[in-house]
DNA sequence: TATATACGATACTATTGAGTTTCGGATCTT
DNA sequence: AAGATCCGAAACTCAATAGTATCGTATATA
């Protein structure tokens, strides 16, 4: 069970022709409305970044999604499979090459990502990430969804920004860009998950200025430099 | 409550002296066994770390400790109390910088500090940290007690290191020095609490090597991109 | 229209675990 | 010795909740 629409068995090929000889276990009665799926998911998520998986209950969820109890469980076998399926759905950031900003430089194209739209949606998914924290040890299955889910596109974008550098000649070919690409997804998520701070846009920034670029020869522009003590932050 | 040693109100200042007229409430029969409070807070720690907060329960600490539940909660009022002054006597790794390795370069000094003992108490604590993660948003004195705890000791430690290289003339004083003594802490924690792999030997060198000393202006090894590409540098 | 199934709501069952109490025995003060 | 308090062990209370069952209603097929 990977995509929630996919639960159910596949579509009987023909449900409207009744005329089969043999055994054909034509499905009566009402259809179990799937329209109503992505509601309940939607809410499994809201409902585990706000509470955790732990203090999450069934009927929270079940309440948010103005559904009942009983139909969650026709749909999904248990909570750890319900929430399994909610991350595994979680629309993922775009990682196309072809949407994602091309400024000619590489601190052009990593600071055009800090947008209130894209700060926001990595917030909410940094907490459903906390989340998921103490099911990740009981779940091992879950690490890898998470982590394709919520950390992989985040990489991935890094990782093309990088190799575009390297391809214009804007930075040496022999930097890691594997483990640099890592580094903005691993501190944000260390600063939310741990410190429960805010990844604000001055926090991104210092990493821009203060690691990345710094870390690929291009010393930081004329600008910049983080005040002592880390950014602002509210917690 | 901080240190468990402190956690009965403070000695009465002369309970062997019966000769108060007032009201001076001295304290008979046995006295409480202080003795036992590391085995118990030891025992909860080794639990939080192997099942997280919501999967330890008071009678698996018991139980390890060989002690009584009862005994627990005679001393502790809650299991919430247990598990917060569990991590504040936390013993911190050793941040004084007269203990601290001094090779002379910045890159000798990283390196010295990736020894077996440290990388497995490095690991340990962030298992501890992984079971602390769904009492984080409950419990947000938890934060502070958890990071000094756990974070500060090894960002001090990166701090000092850089502080003297700095100091030395190895690197420029313009680094963001804060920012850079975050790295690694953060993405060792992010690789044990959501990757869920280990902190090995091969990971922090690539950390330093990869990102840190670049971001510092030093090249890796001897040789290094920067000198046959022309310039002189830029940094 | 008759039948089968999904729906939301709600009651129910069974388990788990935090915190309390009780008990026989040990250790302290006086 | 006597009384008070600690100890570990174990029984107990009580609330929360995962999962199931039931009910009246809505919607599908035949």
């Amino acid at each position: 069970m990977t995509q929630s629409f996919l639960t159910e068995e596949p579509q009987r090929e023909e449900p409207t022709t009744p005329a089969s000889p043999a055994s054909k276990p034509v499905k009566l009665g009402r259809k179990r409305d799937h329209t109503r799926d992505p509601a309940i998911l939607e809410a499994a998520l809201a409902v585990l970044a706000e509470t955790g998986y732990d203090g999450m209950t069934i009927d929270m969820v079940a309440a948010r999604a103005k559904a009942g109890k009983a139909t969650l469980y026709r749909r999904w076998p248990s909570k750890a499979e319900l929430v399994l399926d909610a991350v595994a759905c979680l629309k993922k950031a775009d990682t196309d090459p072809a949407r994602l900003p091309d400024t000619g430089t590489l601190r052009g194209d990593l600071t055009a990502m800090i947008k209130p739209h894209t700060i926001e949606d990595g917030e909410r998914k940094l907490q459903i990430m906390a989340g998921l924290m103490s099911m990740l040890n009981s779940t091992p299955e879950l690490v890898d969804t998470a982590t394709a889910a919520i950390v992989d596109p985040r990489v991935a974008v890094n990782r093309i920004f990088l190799r575009r550098a390297v391809d214009r000649g804007e930075i040496p070919s022999d930097c890691d860009l594997e483990t640099l690409a890592l580094v903005s997804p691993s501190m944000a998520a260390f600063r939310v998950l741990v410190l429960k701070k805010t990844v604000d846009r001055d926090f991104l920034l210092s990493l821009i200025d203060g690691v990345i670029l710094p870390a690929v020869g291009l010393g930081v522009g004329p600008t910049r430099r983080l005040t002592e003590d880390g950014s602002t932050d509210t917690r």
